[in-house]
DNA sequence: TTTGCTACCGAATAATCGTTCAGTTTCTGA
DNA sequence: TCAGAAACTGAACGATTATTCGGTAGCAAA
């Protein structure tokens, strides 16, 4: 692995463990093994790295949640979206607590945020879909948008904190109780 | 207002707006209109000054989750508890994100997050006595509690960043959906 | 009036931070 | 083989930090 990843890895670990302003340049260099004037090589400056990390998670993030979707079935889409963000999180812990907790303002700026909705344009419309072919419940997209995002987060939070296993049944119960969220009541 | 009561409230605008580390204690004591040493004579340390704003916080958590419940039907009640929590939180910004980004590891330690569960204990019943009850889904106790919550924070966030305004039909979809998730779909 | 205590102050301290830069090593193409 | 570019180094710098501490001001009991 080249330095300039090594130190971007290095930055990700120590920054959701202890915070931005709590994980010194030097700390990063000697984790990392490089000289710090190597990683000013590479970054205009420390916040440079965090946002880079920011945009390097968010990149393929509409790709992530669209994969291997099931061909027909609004519902059987979802339960699949809904997993894949699920095992995304459970597979990339730290991305997880680096997007909840360091890639929010007013550690991340507006403008860099704003650029990743680019990256949920085939998101957006599937759940927009969704409400007009009434699959979903009458409600403002954002606000289904927000709620199916929360419950993924709720559901990660609980197994990685270690209060559930999310096996089997509870995995299952998680996903339907998300689903009955946002489903069309008829 | 006196001076101890002056840094709190100085300390936790300040940590909302710019982190924990980056808000320097000579700041808190100019907006607070006190000394450095003044603060020192008030609290051990940043740290505790901290750990006060979080007690503080969750003191009267269960008190204002169980105020104003009507006295009968589980539905109703729900839909009540989540009005408290929500208006709590729009009411009080700053406590919101204090807990959201704040009042969490690595910056509140394990210990002190642990004394909360206190206050939070007739909220548990009532959850569990309505899985007893047959008013909410067969599901594990802290999934529901999770999901509840996490739904209150998703409604609290869009309204906070202004991307809905959550007056009238929004809100009470924003109520139906979390009552729909969480309640026993017979 | 004296004594002791609490509230309060802010310059001084020691540590640590992000960043710079002069210099060395390694790589690359002619 | 060699010159120029790119990669890399870490001591040094100036700024900023949390915390300390010697001292002042006000008050209440003796």
């Amino acid at each position: 692995m080249d330095k300039k990843q090594r130190i971007i890895i290095t930055m990700l670990e120590l920054v959701v463990k202890q915070g931005v302003h709590a994980t010194p340049m030097s700390q990063v260099a000697r984790e990392a093994n490089v000289a710090v004037g190597t990683i000013y090589h590479y970054f205009e400056n420390k916040n440079q790295i965090i946002e880079e990390i920011y945009n390097m998670i968010y990149q393929d993030y509409g790709v992530v949640l669209m994969a291997n979707l099931p061909n027909e079935g609004f519902q059987k889409q979802y339960e699949a979206m809904w997993l894949n963000l699920y095992n995304y999180f459970i597979g990339n812990p730290l991305a997880f607590q680096f997007v909840e907790f360091i890639g929010v303002p007013p550690i991340i700026s507006k403008e860099v945020m704003d650029k990743t909705v680019v990256h949920f344009s085939s998101v957006r419309d599937f759940f927009l879909n969704g409400i007009k072919d009434k699959h979903l419940r009458d409600a403002p997209l954002r606000l289904v948008l927000q709620y199916a995002y929360g419950n993924v987060v709720s559901a990660v939070w609980l197994k990685t904190k270690g209060e559930l296993d999310m096996e089997g049944d509870d995995l299952k119960t998680a996903i339907a109780m998300s689903w009955d969220c946002i489903k069309n009541q008829r």
